[in-house]
DNA sequence: AGCTTATTGTTCGTACACAAACATAGACCT
DNA sequence: AGGTCTATGTTTGTGTACGAACAATAAGCT
């Protein structure tokens, strides 16, 4: 039996796959969270969540590079939910909190955030949800 | 029994994984695809697998608007791998096609796209793989 | 101390991705 | 024919993403 290994079929290649699932997530989040993007939440949620950090400590922990945190702490900084300091003990670092304004805003999201997750995974059944994170997951 | 509804655990947010999946992914089409990006090499494949068409409808078979698909033919078009020509039926149209270059270019890349899709999946088991392809179509 | 190496943040260049505004060209309808 | 609606492509602006090169600082080693 000889397969068809030259055809080469768009729609079933992973990276298409992950490409429209990531188009169709970002429209959800836009709609739940206009003021805010996904990395930009992301970045804010964490320092919420986990307390004052070092720029490129944010980054690593959100998986972003050292050149994309710094554009999304800026926009962040711009927008006053954010302050940056010099740190005392290294003078390379630069210790980012969520300010005040960061910190309600993040509050009064959080449960949104949580409904684009549900409402990007509504076409699957709970067991289906619970799967698919797995294996999603698995290819990290 | 209170569940935990206002803590945001970031990394288990399909946003987040999603993120990271594709992270991962683009960095093994960049190992094995040097010389073309993931959307350039969907929008040659397509039109070496079904013939030439209009940038527009190209755009929406590839599952890119009409200012990102714009961009990624006018690269394909510098480096030689596209021709284009007004369509003679529709003045706004261009029609475009694949050239001798392009077409040569994308067989001999064929198999290393398949390579990717089995790379990505590979921390995956046969049929765990059938299983995260089919739930990942559904949040298309 | 002096040298080397690693880390932190910045800048530049390239490439998606999408919204919005625009110009042109077809299609349709009365 | 004239008017409306739609489709096609372009341009601009904002926001990720990442590689590469860079300066400043820190840490480790001899």
């Amino acid at each position: 039996m000889e397969s068809d290994t030259t055809e080469y079929i768009l729609d079933r290649q992973v990276g298409f796959l992950l490409r429209r699932a990531t188009q169709r997530h970002l429209a959800i989040f836009a709609t739940q969270i206009p003021d805010l993007t996904p990395t930009q939440f992301a970045a804010l949620a964490k320092l919420c969540e986990a307390g004052p950090e070092s720029q490129n400590a944010l980054g690593r922990q959100t998986a972003m590079d050292a050149a994309t945190i710094k554009g999304v702490i800026d926009r962040l900084r711009a927008k006053g939910l954010v302050t940056a300091g010099r740190d005392p003990g290294d003078q390379r670092r630069i210790t980012l909190a969520a300010s005040s304004q960061g910190r309600a805003l993040y509050e009064a999201r959080v449960a949104q955030a949580q409904a684009v997750t549900r409402d990007t995974l509504a076409p699957l059944t709970e067991s289906e949800r619970d799967c698919f994170l797995a294996l999603l997951a698995k290819l990290t």
